[in-house]
RNA sequence: GGCCCGUUGGUCAAGCGGUUAAGACGCAGCCCUCUCAAGGCUGAAUCAUGGGUUCGAUUCCCGUACGGGUCACCA
């Protein structure tokens, strides 16, 4: 009996492994291209460190022509979810983020380099892993969970490494007879790789991002085939990006330590390794200490945390762009309004500590970014968002379709637009008093220094009679409420009444804000002419003559 | 515990042996202003720590502390 015949026995229908490197040629792509791939698990909503990955991953294809793929990684069964797929392509296409190669929907997929599901794809793992076990790197290992748990429970009462290797693996060296006797037999085993690794040795690395890096050597046999016939995530990752021609392997930080174990894979497969870019974890703030940001505690680190909330996906994107890339700020300062297909990321600009996520800092990209937005594009993004998450709102919406637009448009389209709006679950709260459905509700008017309910009546009736008229200009319009100020004992302007405060009971801004208020109920509101226009005449009128009745 | 990685204001960060240690968010104040969101200006606030190396260390080396990651038939 020798490896060949034992390689046989245990995978009689694995093709040459020739068959797949001449089904997946090396890529025809320009000088400089990359080839990255998404490679998520189907367990169930993407976390925001994975949007960050997949950010990266596009970027990098796109600005260098090259191709990105999204591939699934649903090697273990016992994780996956009822649709997983469909969530993860769907999850990224909120993002703008679509695959040139890969998952398009639960089942579908583009390009030549496929399957691009790893369930399917196990005959290809299995013809590598028979590969190795012809050539005696790698070799079947009949240990139960019981024993290599005893093997471990050894090892940590005599406080050496625990692990599978060296003298500590059974199976390494057993004898190929018995191995053969024992499969025949019907014993359930898996398949291990054959370190030549030493611990004692020490293999240099630079990765794209962290810089030189300096690992022991690996020497763990660790598992390839796992007794469902599938491959682990280190004999999957390793096959997968050489047969995907995949140039740039953008992944979490923790998985720097088993680097070595991937690197002496591709050595021994005879590949070429890719470029590893380790990226930084995302952590959260937790009462003053830094810790990894996660699934379980905090909301926002499922992506639909930012649609529920509001936040336009392009302000995420930049956000984590913000953070990902030192440069891009400055790069976003000099072009403001280029768009961020244009920004040029470069992976040693990357950070290597890990950023806490700051809400409030992606609040302000999102302020910034919404206020650039048209009318038109507020108006169907918020109804977009109110469709799902705020019914009221959508009908609010619907109902008055044109002037929502006109009261979305009060001081938009400027060279300073409003930036009162940070997320589309502000919008309601801002534009409430517009509507005279939710006018009629509100009563908690915020009158400001004139408190008086005499005086203020008497305020608006005098305006309402004497001087408002809706074809006013600007101009004339401020001047009225000059004049009505004047009349009533107030300070045309503020500088006035700060220079004699004695002289006046107050000054127009207070004139104002009692209009303000009664139209609106609030004292802090963007213009008043502007909503006064779109409020109409009528509207107005009937506002103020029904307060001055209350 | 072993191994790895990291540590510049509250947060994101620039910096690559000599700088008044950028900038952004946040905070405070002022200005503008009929209110507010903005915008403009000003300000408070940082090189974890101890040793080296050097004429000189935030920057280079070593130790310590702290934080993170990893040690599966999970990815």
């Amino acid at each position: 009996m020798d490896f060949n015949e034992l390689a046989d026995l245990i995978f009689p229908n694995a093709k040459e492994i020739s068959y797949y490197e001449e089904k997946y040629p090396e890529r025809n792509l320009p000088e400089g291209a990359a080839v990255t791939r998404f490679a998520p698990s189907p367990t169930g909503f993407i976390h925001i460190g994975g949007l960050f990955g997949s950010i990266i991953d596009r970027k990098l294809a796109e600005q260098s022509k090259g191709t990105f793929i999204l591939r699934i990684e649903d090697t273990d069964q016992k994780r996956e979810i009822e649709n997983g797929v469909a969530q993860i392509v769907d999850g990224l296409k909120a993002f703008d983020i679509v695959p040139n190669e890969g998952m398009i929907s639960e089942n579908d997929e583009i390009g030549n380099y496929g399957p691009y599901k790893q369930s399917q794809r196990k005959e290809i793992y299995q013809a590598y892993a028979k590969s190795l076990i012809k050539q005696g790197q790698a070799y079947p290992c009949f240990c139960t969970h019981e024993e290599l748990e005893e093997i471990r429970a050894k090892q940590e009462s005599a406080k050496i490494r625990p692990g599978y290797y060296g003298v500590w693996a059974k199976y390494r060296n057993f004898p190929i007879d018995e191995a053969v006797e024992k499969i025949k037999n019907g014993d359930p085993y898996i398949i291990r790789f054959k370190s030549q690794g030493r611990e004692d040795r020490r293999i240099k690395h630079k990765d794209s991002i962290k810089g030189n890096l300096e690992l022991p050597e690996n020497d763990q046999d660790i598992v390839i085939i796992k007794a469902d016939g599938l491959p682990t995530y280190h004999f999957a990752h390793v096959v997968d990006d050489h047969l995907m021609r995949v140039t740039h392997v953008i992944r979490g930080d923790e998985w720097i330590s088993s680097l070595p174990i991937h690197l002496e894979l591709f050595k021994v497969l005879g590949f070429k390794p890719p470029k590893y870019a380790h990226t930084a974890t995302i952590m959260k703030d937790d009462n003053g200490s830094k810790r990894k940001i996660s699934k379980r505690k905090d909301p926002e680190a499922a992506v639909s945390f930012y649609h529920e909330q509001g936040i336009p996906s392009d302000a995420v994107v930049e956000y984590l762009l913000n953070i990902a890339n030192s440069s891009f700020e400055p790069w976003r300062r000099a072009n403001p309004d280029k768009s961020i297909a244009e920004f040029e990321l470069q992976l040693n600009k990357m950070s290597v500590s890990g950023a806490v996520f700051d809400m409030i800092k992606l609040l302000d990209v999102s302020k910034n970014i919404i206020s650039k937005y048209s009318s038109q594009k507020i108006y169907d993004e918020t109804l977009k968002w109110a469709s799902k998450y705020d019914k009221e709102l959508e009908q609010l919406l619907i109902k008055n379709k044109e002037y929502s637009m006109k009261v979305l448009n009060i001081e938009r389209g400027k060279a300073k637009p409003r930036k009162d709006i940070s997320k589309w679950s502000d919008v309601k709260e801002t534009i409430k008093y517009m509507y005279e459905e939710e006018y009629n509700k509100m009563d908690d008017f915020e009158f400001q220094k004139i408190e008086d309910k005499e005086e203020i009546k008497d305020i608006l009736n005098s305006y309402i009679e004497n001087y408002f008229d809706i074809n006013d200009d600007k101009e004339t319009w401020f001047n009225k409420i000059k004049d009505l100020s004047e009349n009533k004992g107030y300070a045309r302007e503020v500088k006035e009444y700060k220079q004699e405060p004695e002289k006046y009971k107050g000054h127009v801004g207070d004139i104002s804000t009692v209009i303000r208020v009664a139209l609106t109920t609030k004292h802090n509101t963007p213009d008043l002419y502007e909503i006064m226009q779109v409020l109409g005449k009528e509207t107005v009128e009937n506002r103020i003559k029904n307060f001055i009745k209350r």
